[in-house]
RNA sequence: GGCGGUAUCGUCUAGGGGACUAGGACGGAGCCCUCUCAAGGCUCAAACACGGGUUCGAAUCCCGUUACCGCUACCA
């Protein structure tokens, strides 16, 4: 008998943005259900009707869209659920493991708050379950509102974790816990037991902020005579300081980093090593390599931080990893948002555009990074950086005439490419009494023809603007560094 | 407070009794390359929380201590 496909879920609630701790746990479970022929299902844990909303529905949707983590049937909504899961507490009710509890929930504070002052741990002392069954009926029928609590049975409730090994819980360390509220609606432990029962789910992999929920559930299991699923208990994400990955750590849902220019493929590798490694020294991997990879004894049992640098690096890396081609697919909308370029505009110069892509994407950490470089090669205009005029553009009468120079030597090539060019420039920089210090040229050209300090090499630069632009460029500055010297000189 | 979990460079991690002078990566420092900035190459600094065991031998196994984290609702 082989062991059964495995069939996971990721069951966020919907109350906000998706985290990228979400995220990394739907990676996980993603992951898994990949790499061993499994299903990834998705469930909207839904149930708390004030803080759920469809907004955040939807951002988890895009969020696992964007990130390609789909799911493999339809998308449960728990609050669908709610008559199961009343009718799964009623079996518990009929089976004798729960019983009917009158406490209101003001005598439960009033009792919590007493036990706090005398510094005593508070836990339910069962005395609905002494009342005899004449005096609950009385009460039934006299329509005096109740819960429904769990008992807790004698012993030890333990499991075999996959990432924790054996995790064990003395029962008498578990109150009776409600598992239907007053007004007949299902608490989380109930609602996601029966959900997990009805959606056959077999492995249940989740942050270990759900540890002590564990032992409950699996107590909702056996009393439901329902088959337990493993469990695995993936460690959370801090921020630098070592807390919990919060607001006040600036970017935490993925949405935010999909703005920032983040590649979907880095930020999967980067939340992939949060807490799994392959071994091997291996880092850098498309989403096929590590389901290739993925093996949960890999998986770490400790939090780890959440470090933006390296998820920066990270993207440098793909940057590069992906293809020309498929960059552009994801460049070319940011190009258009940043109204450098028209989609139709980008397809005439295709050519021309992937090689500018390929200069830029080297020295750019995210998506937003090329956008920004990429101004001086579609924009008419171009500002000079003031910077890099002082630093370069130093002694403007001599750099006009250089410039000068430097355009009639360009402009009296028979031809436009790299080759002819560096030896033009570099003869002019020998004649020009610099030597072997071309720089001396490049730098002031590199000003005049971006606007910048820091652009890909002079002669990359010089063709990809083309002879005209680049000609009608320095021409251009030539008149700046002139006109700005007359202003100056009455 | 109670219960549970965790502990290797600043950070992510490799390591599963001898291969450890503890490896890789990010970040940092420096050098090389070089027309700038990147990229790339090379070098350096940087860690087994502490204390007891077990063992011929412990980063690795056990027990304590400490620290940190999580849970402790008629929230999920």
């Amino acid at each position: 008998m082989s062991a059964p496909a495995p069939r996971l879920r990721f069951a966020p609630s919907p109350t906000g943005y998706l985290h990228v701790g979400g995220a990394r746990t739907a990676l996980f479970n993603w992951l898994y259900a990949k790499k061993f022929g499994g299903q990834f299902l998705l469930r909207i844990e839904d149930t708390d009707k004030a803080r759920s909303t469809e907004e955040s529905t939807r951002a988890i949707f895009e969020g696992l869209e964007w990130l390609r983590l789909l799911w493999d049937e339809a998308v449960v909504y728990q609050g669908a659920n709610l008559e199961r899961h009343r009718a799964d507490a009623e079996r518990l009710l009929a089976n004798g493991t729960a019983y009917r509890c009158f406490c209101t929930q003001a005598e439960l504070a009033e009792r919590r708050a007493a036990a706090e002052a005398n510094k005593e741990s508070f836990k339910y002392d069962r005395r609905c379950d002494r009342l005899d069954r004449a005096e609950v009926e009385r009460r039934v029928a006299a329509g005096v509102p109740f819960t429904v609590r769990f008992r807790v049975p004698e012993g030890t409730t333990a499991w075999d974790d996959l990432v924790h090994d054996t995790i064990e819980f003395p029962n008498k360390d578990i109150e009776d816990f409600i598992i239907l509220r007053a007004d007949g609606t299902p608490i989380y432990n109930m609602a996601v037991v029966s959900d997990d029962i009805a959606m056959r789910i077999n492995l249940v992999m989740r942050g270990d902020d759900h540890i002590s929920n564990t032992p409950k559930q699996i107590m909702l299991y056996d009393a439901l005579g329902a088959e337990l699923p493993r469990f695995a208990h993936l460690p959370m994400i801090h921020g630098l300081d070592g807390k919990k990955l919060s607001k006040r750590h600036g970017a935490t849902a993925v949405g935010d980093y999909q703005h920032l220019g983040i590649l979907p493929g880095a930020m999967l590798n980067f939340l992939a090593l949060l807490g799994w490694s392959p071994g091997n020294d291996i880092e850098v991997m498309t989403l096929d390599q590590m389901v290739a990879l993925f093996d949960p004894a890999g998986l770490q049992k400790k939090a780890a931080v959440f470090d933006p640098k390296k998820l920066e690096w990270m993207n440098g890396q793909h940057l590069s990893l992906i293809g020309t081609a498929e960059l552009a697919a994801i460049v070319s909308p940011a190009l258009e948002a940043a109204g450098l370029a028209t989609g139709s505009q980008l397809d005439a110069r295709r050519a021309w555009y992937l090689a500018l892509l390929d200069l830029l994407k080297v020295r750019a950490r995210t998506v937003d990074d090329i956008v920004r470089q990429a101004g001086p090669y579609f924009r008419d205009e171009i500002a000079y950086d003031p910077e890099a005029v002082a630093k370069q553009w130093k002694d403007g009468p001599a750099t006009a005439d250089l410039l000068a120079a430097v355009h009639d030597a360009l402009a009296a090539m028979p031809g436009w490419e790299s080759g002819t060019m560096e030896e033009t420039l570099r003869a002019l920089a020998e004649q020009r009494g610099f030597g072997d210090k071309a720089g001396k040229i490049f730098q002031p050209l590199r000003v005049a023809l971006t606007g910048l300090g820091v652009s890909p090499g002079i002669f990359d630069v010089l063709i990809m603007l083309g002879r005209d632009r680049s000609l009608a460029r320095i021409d251009a500055a030539v008149r700046h560094l002139r006109d700005a010297q007359s202003v100056s000189t009455p």
